[in-house]
DNA sequence: AATATTTTCGAATATTTTTTGGTTTAACTA
DNA sequence: TAGTTAAACCAAAAAATATTCGAAAATATT
């Protein structure tokens, strides 16, 4: 098994990337090959590690999630355990949605999602800052983002 | 049909968040409830506009985009027009895996993913610096990112 | 060119989704 | 509270889809 992608593997994965609940006949439909080989593509490019999973898109806002924000965070330390403890704790705030690890000015920067002013208020003062390895936190409101993956 | 959800509507957007590939019975299977139960629940859901979609998770490191970065921009000028046109350019460009509008110190956080230097340059300077309304770019590389999700 | 390997396909079989219709449960109203 | 309505539930039937498989075609290797 080659680990290459051909042109109809790539239309796969593009067309994943913007519905990953397509069925496989709809799949085989568009890029016009049989059912049974677009299966077998499916299943080999999953073997082959490009394809990793799938999330569903949920409304926040209906959730109740009414402010999105961007935390951009500094540690004191850049101990390897210290990154780690801090990937482990965050990942499991609630109202975590992203999280990067960055090189550069700020060492993470959390995308979350809170109800109002007050549960961001609280993100922060009970959650973030009861890290003490946390040096500072700046906050700064998503008006509007967009998923838009194109990268094939 | 009430627009509120009750503890087994949350177990399944729950696990869609968490896995937007799995079948009407498997989730059946998890939540306990029959599958045309399910099968119903979710349409509901979509109905009502708690389900917007679906996105397949791909390994962009195996597409071969290596670098992984977010560029904050700063535009000259606040107009709604140039807003508009700046999302409608910059959803265009290839690697923009996500664009996010901000209200603070930067109008605009791209992330994007690029092959390498040169095409991360080509990036900044043919496509970004052609548009005469940005006024600044900031780069900082992402290390590495986790989609948390961690909203119910 | 001959051989081996991989990919593709159509058709069969297996499984899942979707619909149906009737029952139970919950919520609301008089 | 009894009666009414609406929503949620379920099992089973019907429809659609996914999966498997052997053979043919294409591709790669020797």
């Amino acid at each position: 098994m080659k680990d290459e992608l051909d042109s109809k593997d790539i239309q796969i994965l593009s067309l994943l990337l913007n519905n990953a609940r397509l069925s496989n006949k709809e799949i085989a439909a568009k890029i016009e090959i049989a059912q049974s080989s677009t299966h077998d593509r499916i299943k080999k490019l999953t073997k082959k590690g490009y394809l990793k999973g799938a999330f569903a898109l949920i409304d926040q806002k209906k959730l109740g999630l009414n402010i999105e924000v961007m935390l951009s965070i500094k540690l004191n330390k850049q101990h390897r355990s210290i990154i780690a403890d801090f990937i482990e704790k965050a990942s499991q705030f609630h109202g975590v949605i992203q999280l990067f690890h960055m090189a550069g000015n700020n060492d993470f920067i959390l995308h979350i999602g809170v109800r109002n002013s007050d549960e961001l208020r609280s993100f922060i003062l009970d959650r973030l800052s009861t890290l003490d390895y946390i040096q500072s936190t700046e906050t700064t409101m998503v008006l509007h983002n967009e998923r838009v993956n194109n990268i094939l």
